[in-house]
RNA sequence: GGAGAGAUGGGUGAGUGGCUGAAACCAACGGUUUGCUAAACCGUCGUACUGUGCAAACGGUACCGGGGGUUCGAAUCCCCCUCUCUCCGCCA
């Protein structure tokens, strides 16, 4: 979330930015500030009341231990009444408190200037894109067929033992996920990301941390007998491993990657984006994620777009890079670059990489912090993340752009992961 | 799941009602000393909000796992929750 100074400080530029972001009650900016001013006062005039009413207290130990019992009575009966006032007050500052937050709680990230006016998908801005788009045969199949026919994916079967979009793979199929895997995993840590292995499940503070909750729960597979979420990406439990913690500016950059499944309740999604690979409940995904220093963060995050490049161009897959525009951005995100590979039978882009600049906005909530050798106060951080990559859709284009009359080609790279060369 | 013990600052750990935002030690940082290193000595050494001030700085309030309560006053007493440890049970 936005800081209360970030907002009082530069209330005509937030606007402006969360306008580019069709933010759609501005009306609460100035709430908030008023709220703010508010809370100030209340909490001023409630404080001095405890200061007295501390020195009062401190005034009737001495007094007791005097033996002046009868003044030290008298003392107290004072207490009792500021103490009635100033329960009053601290009343009046806690739902003060609450409203603030909850308001501020709304508050979308900024978007950066950098960021393309609009409010649809067609408004993003191709930055560049990369490989060859395959010219296939008329009778070429898209992946949900070709998986049937090779045996390597089976969605009914998934359908029997949890319901629609929880796929089996089989066979070469499995071997594939796990070469992918283990592919995008090498990958990161020669970039030098550290490899973590995270737990699937989140406490309520953790969603928060990363800006799922309060809103968002329903993006979220809830178990509500321990009250716990199912992560919908890495992000949440490797970032929020950085949460309450304030770190040596010397050590950041820090860098974390993790293998996950990831599960996402996508509720109202239907039609012809749900066939096969295109979008699943449970899928996987190996994350990255970088700490950054303020002033370096628009540099990684362009190192970042980098690094899940030369994935794509390392699988051989066409794709194109997006800059999202401000009405198909995030609510947590500053700056988001999208990656889409071109699954060449569907003939349609499918995205499979988001790769985010939060800039502090997550850092507020997680309270991550950094301190400068010479300076006193700690800084919040910024946190940055990308899919690096997010496995069914690259498979959904590799099985599709690489069939040929012997089977399935497996790009280069990935054949010493899988052992063969072809899903036959 | 049953029984018991515990949770204090970066770490160890003292503190059972007032003068404790918290001893002491360690770590860290700054300095003195030193040919260098080490040792020794001195100093600094939590966070948030907030007030005065251009600032440096100096005040106020809150925080001793979390939430509530008792009291003029709570790290300290009471209740609830969470987590950790030990023993038993169960188990990949």
């Amino acid at each position: 979330m936005l800081t209360i100074k970030q907002i009082t400080e530069n209330k005509e530029f937030v606007l402006e930015r969360l306008a580019v972001k069709r933010f759609k009650n501005p009306e609460l900016v100035d709430e908030i500030i008023s709220l703010d001013n508010n809370r100030k006062k209340l909490q001023n005039q409630s404080e001095a009341l405890l200061a007295e009413l501390n020195k009062i207290s401190k005034e009737i130990g001495i007094l007791m231990k005097a033996g002046n019992a009868k003044e030290a009575e008298q003392a107290k009966k004072r207490n009792t009444e500021i103490k009635e006032e100033s329960q009053k007050l601290s009343q009046e500052l806690t739902l003060t408190e609450e409203k603030l937050n909850s308001f501020l709680v709304q508050l979308p990230n900024l978007p950066h200037i950098s960021v393309p006016l609009g409010h649809t998908p067609e408004d993003n801005v191709e930055i560049r894109k990369g490989g060859q788009i395959p010219s296939l045969s008329e009778s070429a199949l898209p992946h949900w067929e070709l998986a049937k026919n090779y045996d390597i994916i089976d969605f009914e079967l998934g359908t029997k033992l949890t319901g629609a979009g929880f796929p089996v793979y089989k066979g070469k199929g499995a071997k594939i996920q796990r070469a992918l895997i283990n592919f995008f995993l090498e990958e990161a840590t020669n970039a030098g990301y550290k490899e973590y292995m995270p737990p699937l499940m989140v406490n309520e503070d953790s969603g928060f941390g990363t800006g799922q909750l309060p809103d968002k729960e329903g993006q979220m597979y809830h178990v509500t007998l321990d009250n716990f979420y199912l992560i919908p990406t890495a992000e949440v439990p490797v970032t929020n491993i950085f949460r309450d913690v304030i770190v040596n500016a010397s050590e950041l950059p820090i860098k974390a990657t993790a293998y996950t499944p990831c599960f996402r309740r996508e509720a109202g999604s239907y039609g012809k984006d749900v066939r096969g690979l295109n979008r699943l409940h449970q899928f996987d995904k190996v994350e990255v994620v970088q700490i950054a220093h303020p002033a370096k963060s628009y540099e990684i995050l362009e190192e970042m777009v980098k690094h899940v490049e030369s994935l794509v161009k390392k699988l051989e897959l066409p794709y194109r890079i997006l800059r999202l525009c401000g009405g198909d951005m995030s609510f947590t995100s500053a700056l988001t670059y999208d990656f889409e590979v071109y699954s060449a039978a569907q003939k349609r882009w499918l995205e499979v990489s988001s790769v985010s600049n939060f800039e502090s906005f997550q850092a507020n909530r997680l309270k991550l912090r950094y301190r400068e050798e010479s300076e006193k106060k700690p800084v919040l951080a910024h946190t940055l993340n990308g899919s690096a990559l997010a496995l069914p859709r690259i498979l959904a284009a590799i099985l599709e752009n690489n069939q040929t009359n012997r089977g399935i080609r497996i790009p280069k790279v990935l054949v010493p992961f899988t052992g063969f060369e072809y899903i036959d």
